[in-house]
This record gives structure tokens, sequence and C-alpha cells, in this order.
RNA sequence: GCGGUCGUAGCUCAAUUGGAUAGAGCAACAGGCUACGAACUUGUAGGUUGGGGGUUCGAGUCCCUCCGACCGCACCA
């Protein structure tokens, strides 16, 4: 073992260095945060920190004098000198070039902490996140497959970032839409005997409820069809949630989705937790009572008006839902996230008040998705829940995949409305940026697979991760650097909620490792340089083990062998 | 009408929350396999970040104002 990997800091050890050195330079009280970044251009080194920006106003200098002097500084520690190659303050930035055992360090610890490497430590906050839920009327939609992606794997990033997470749905099945399905399913069935029974105008259109209608017809017959609606209305609408919500709860567990709890608004209310949230506003002064009706303090929260809660006639509104939900969470959790569809932005001031209110400022947080228009081709889908024309999230799994749609609704940023061209996803699916990455993986496992066969010891040996000092190419080492990413990359997409940058990392790791693959052979080499081989292999595993971690994150499958006829969706 | 979200390459999207010469993929063009899977790789081209003002060392990002798209505006859920 070479002694110079013992003098090495890490990367935590080197940001402190810097800060250190900035706190002694300019009298400060606390050490400056520093954080390394990925720097603009390859060529201006391996890290970049902004430190100097941060202090320019304060210290009246220009950043690019605090850079260098913070650089002049750090380097008169030995230490700091045995890990940095070279340090070039450019334009207040500092970039710094790092010993290539610096990285052989960074590798093993890759291959030593395996599937644990880029957990974070434990963090104090529980949090309680929403996300997907639908009505219980109809299938899931395609923005349903945007809240799932985003959520789940925001769940998932969350946990390994240290938090504790807990992941909710609610289910709508309280009020008048409950109403709306019995009638429409009430119709739906006496069609079957009577074509021109009418339909409620504002019934739920689709298909899907005359299966429901058949479905009840084969278990109940004609029990029902001499029934006036009055009386049955609510069992039929019982009946039809149910149905609905174990489909949904289907089609989420095939899209790979399971949840810590299903919950439904309905047994909230029979559970009195509408009067106990109701009662807790009532407390602390948050709600008033006119005209009868009882109201919640909204505008004191920047609503634009207050709302009701609990109408003159003692029926509660959909408002008081929320109130007894959030109550429920906020004392289940630190932080409440909700993923919210498009058309709920009206409710982030309302629900900003309920936490106010309870004395939780910020506590509640709502992550809105934006909207999704379908294309198939030039045709633009135009989805109308009135008009019946759904695309179900169930035929985008069967047209796509679901490795294929789970990577393109993570891929967007939530808060972008984006366009969904079936027919481009369906054509150019070979081109799919997930099969991208899915072949970086089997490729990964084909090596392995070849040198297995050839040499097993050679296998072991880069498992163990003994001596990395071969791997010296640029193409090694910014492979290397890429997979070290992970951990920062983890806790970035924890702390902003942006889910969406672990598919465009897992890509960015592929082609480090495609051209890694292009010009590091391993085979080859096994019998000329034994050494090299064994170290490049090992730099495989590390990629093999980041890249099924990322994809895991995804909610996509990281294959050990791809089929490229049974490939295409 | 009021409020909100958003306009970035031909197309679909990034830009780590105010930092370096705005980056990727697809599409286009030109190269690379008798070494491990060519579903790969190397390169070229493509931009007044909707328009115009402002704030400061520095703006795609913040403020104002137009233009355009979408979403809300119930004692419906």
């Amino acid at each position: 073992m070479s002694p110079t990997t013992i003098d090495l800091l890490t990367l935590d050890e080197l940001g402190t260095a810097f800060a250190r050195a900035a706190r002694d330079l300019y009298g400060l009280a606390t050490l400056p945060p520093v954080a390394f970044e990925a720097p603009r251009r390859p060529e201006f080194g391996d890290i970049a920190t902004n430190v100097a920006f941060g202090l320019a106003k304060a210290a009246r200098l220009a950043p690019a004098v605090i850079a260098g002097a913070i650089a002049e500084r750090a380097l008169s520690d030995p230490r700091v000198r045995a890990t940095v190659a070279a340090a070039t303050p450019t334009a207040g930035f500092i970039n710094l070039r790092l010993v290539p055992e610096f990285w052989h360090q960074a590798l093993r610890a890759i291959l030593t902490r395996g599937a644990d490497y880029g957990r974070g430590e434990p963090q104090a906050e529980r949090i309680s996140l929403e996300f997907g839920s639908a009505n219980p009327t109809g299938p899931l939609v395609v923005v349903q497959g945007r809240t799932l992606s985003i959520g789940d794997t925001l769940a998932k990033t969350l946990r390994l970032a240290g938090y504790d997470v807990y992941t909710e749905w609610i289910i709508n099945d309280t009020g008048g839409q409950m109403e709306t399905l019995g009638r429409s399913v009430y119709a739906r069935y006496r069609q079957l005997w009577e074509p021109d029974f009418p339909f409620p105008e504002d019934g739920y259109p689709g298909d899907y409820l005359v299966a429901i209608a058949e479905h009840i017809r084969a278990v109940d017959g004609e029990r029902w069809r001499h029934v006036p609606e009055a009386q049955c209305r609510a069992d039929l609408a019982t009946f039809a949630r149910d149905v609905n919500v174990r489909e949904q709860q289907a089609v989420a567990a095939r899209f790979g989705v399971t949840f810590d709890r299903w919950q439904s608004e309905k047994s909230l209310h029979d559970a009195g937790a509408i009067e106990a949230g109701i009662a807790r506003l009532a407390e602390l002064g948050a709600s008033y009572e006119k005209d009868g009706a009882l109201w919640v303090r909204t505008t004191r929260s920047g609503d634009d008006e207050d709302r009701v809660v609990v109408r003159a006639d003692g029926r509660p509104t959909y408002f008081a839902n929320d109130v007894a939900y959030h109550y429920d969470k906020l004392q289940r959790a630190d932080r409440v996230i909700d993923i919210l569809g498009p058309d709920h932005h009206g409710y982030i001031a309302r629900l900003n008040a309920l936490a106010d209110a309870y004395g939780r400022s910020g506590a509640i947080e709502v992550l809105l998705a934006q909207q999704i228009t379908l294309k198939r081709g030039a045709e633009i889908i135009s989805m109308s829940k009135r008009a019946g024309n759904i695309v179900t999230l169930e035929e985008i799994i069967d047209e796509v995949g679901v490795d294929a749609a789970r990577f393109f609704f993570v891929m967007l940023s939530i808060d972008q409305p984006l366009t969904f061209d079936l027919q481009l996803a369906k054509e150019q699916s070979n081109d799919n940026p997930v099969f991208y990455v899915q072949y970086g993986h089997a490729r990964i496992a084909s090596l392995i697979r070849r040198v297995n066969e050839r040499d097993p010891a050679l296998v072991d040996e880069a498992r163990a991760a003994g001596m990395l000092d071969p791997l010296t190419g640029p193409t090694e080492l910014a492979l290397i650097r890429r997979l070290a990413e992970f951990p920062g990359v983890v806790a970035g997409v924890a702390r902003a909620r942006a889910p969406h940058r672990l598919p465009k990392y897992a890509r960015d790791i592929a082609a480090d490792f495609h051209a890694f693959y292009d010009k590091s052979p391993v085979l080859p080499v096994v019998e000329s340089d034994r050494g090299l081989a064994t170290a490049r292999l090992a730099l495989a595993f590390a990629t093999q083990t980041v890249l099924a971690h990322v994809l895991e994150l995804c909610g996509v499958s990281a294959p050990e062998r791809m089929d490229r006829t049974s490939g295409t969706a």
C-alpha cells in the first residue's frame, strides 16, 4: 500500500481547509460554507468552489482577488498540497486539479461501501410525502404517471439522504363526486337492459363505468334494476370506488410504486378527524362564524378570501378534508410535502394558512406538477374527462413500457409544462435515453461475465479493489470523478426536491462509461498487464454499483443483458 | 377582469436556486469495429434565453412593462 494514500484529505476535509483559510484571512466569526462542484469546463480542473463570491461584498474586494488569496493560504497546509495537484483561481472561482491517488481513494470507497455508497447521515426530520392521489371515479391518467414517478423517486432519494419518509395517497371518496359516480353507475347499469335510459348530464363518461356496471350485473344480476336510484346510489358508488381504487393500486404497483398508507377521506370523517382539526383551529383563533357558517382566516396567509369549512347547515366543505388530513399529518411528521396536479395551485395559499394557523409555518410544502400535453405525432390528444376521451396510464405503460415511461416522467423538471409524444416515445425506443443507460449496465454485466469465464480470480481481485494505481487515463479518471459525484447528487436532489437530476446523472455515468469502455479494454490486457486489467475491472464494478443504484431510485430496471429483438416496446 | 405558473437550438428538455464562453439528447452532416455487446464512440453545425427597460462586480434566473401559452378564481369535489 502506497504511503501517500494515508496523507490525502477527503473532499470534506479539503472544504474545511479552504473555509479555514477564508475565515483566517478575512476575520470571519464562523467558517463560510465551501461546496465543491464540477467546473463548467473540464479543462479548468477536477473540482471548483465559488466561495470567494460570497465574501466579496463584505470584504469589499473583487472575487478574483479573494479567490487567489484563499488558494494561496490553503496551499500553505502540507496536507492540502499533497491532495491538490494544481490550484488555479480564475474569475473568482478556485479550480482544483487533484492528484490521481485522491480519485483512487474515492473509487476504493465506492467498492468498499457498495450499495451503501451515497447514503447520507440520518436526519432528524420526519417527512410525510403525499403524491399520485386521484379521484376514485376512474382510472389513472397521464398526470398521475408524472406525479407517481416524481413522488416515488423523491421518496427513495430522501430516504437515501437520511430522512425518515412516509408516503401517502389520499382517496377522495366524499361529497358530491361520489354522488355523481353513483348516478353514473346506476345509469350504466340500467342501460344494460334499457339502452335509452338517460345518462346524467354531468355524469362520468368513459367505458370503464360500463365495465363496472357489467361487473355488478355479473355479481348481483338484476337486483338493482327495479330499485329507485336514490336508494341504491350510495351502494353503487361505494362498489365503483372500491373497484377503481383496486385498479389504481394495481396500476401503481405495476408502475413500481407502493405507498405506506392509502388514506380514505371518508374514514377520516368517520374517525372524527374533521371535528378534531376544526376544533383545534377554533382554539387557536384561526376561525370565526359568519352567516351561520364557519370560516378559516386564510387571508392572513395571503389567500384571496377566507374559506368556509362548515356550511350553515352543518355539512363540512371540501376544505374541511384538507384541514382534517393536514392536521393529522402535521401531528405525525415534521414536514408535510404534497405533490399536486396543475389544477390545484389555488390550494397553496390555504394550505400555507393551515400551517400558519397550527403554529407550523412553512411545514407544509406544495410541489406543483405542471400540465402534460399528449401528442401522437402531429395530432394533439385533448384529454377531457368530460368528453371521456382519456388516455390511461395503463395504456401508456402498454405502449412504451414501465422503464421508458418512468425514466421519461422523472427526467423532466416538475414545474415545466411538457409535451409527451407517444409516437416518438414508441418509434425512437432504441434511441431512448433509458435504453442507452440500461445498455451501459448490461455491457458491464457482460464484461464481468466474460472475464469470469477467462479468469475468475481476477474478478475477485477487482472486487476487492487492491491496486488502483494503473488507472491514470483521462477517460478513467473522468469516470471515477463522475461516480464520486453520487453522494452530492443525492443530497442535492433531496434538498432541492429535484428528482429530475437523477436521469441526467445516469446518462452522464453511462456516457463516461461507454467512452471508458472504448478507450480502456480489459479482456485483451488480461495476460499482458494483469494489474491494469484488474484495476479497470474494479472501475467497471464501481460503475455498475452506482448506475444500478441510480436506476433503482428512478424505478427503472438494471438489466444484466438486453435482447435486441425484445428490447423494443 | 383579478391572481398564479411558464416562454431557452428545428424538436424534447437542462442550467445545482444570482456565478465562468447558456448545456444534453433527438433530428442533420463527417469519421471510427479481425479487443471485451456498434443499442457504442470521436467530431462538426445549430442561440439577441419571446420583445424592451431596470437593479450590480455579474441576470436565463430578481424588479417593471408589453406579447404569447396554460391553470386557478364555489358554502363543487
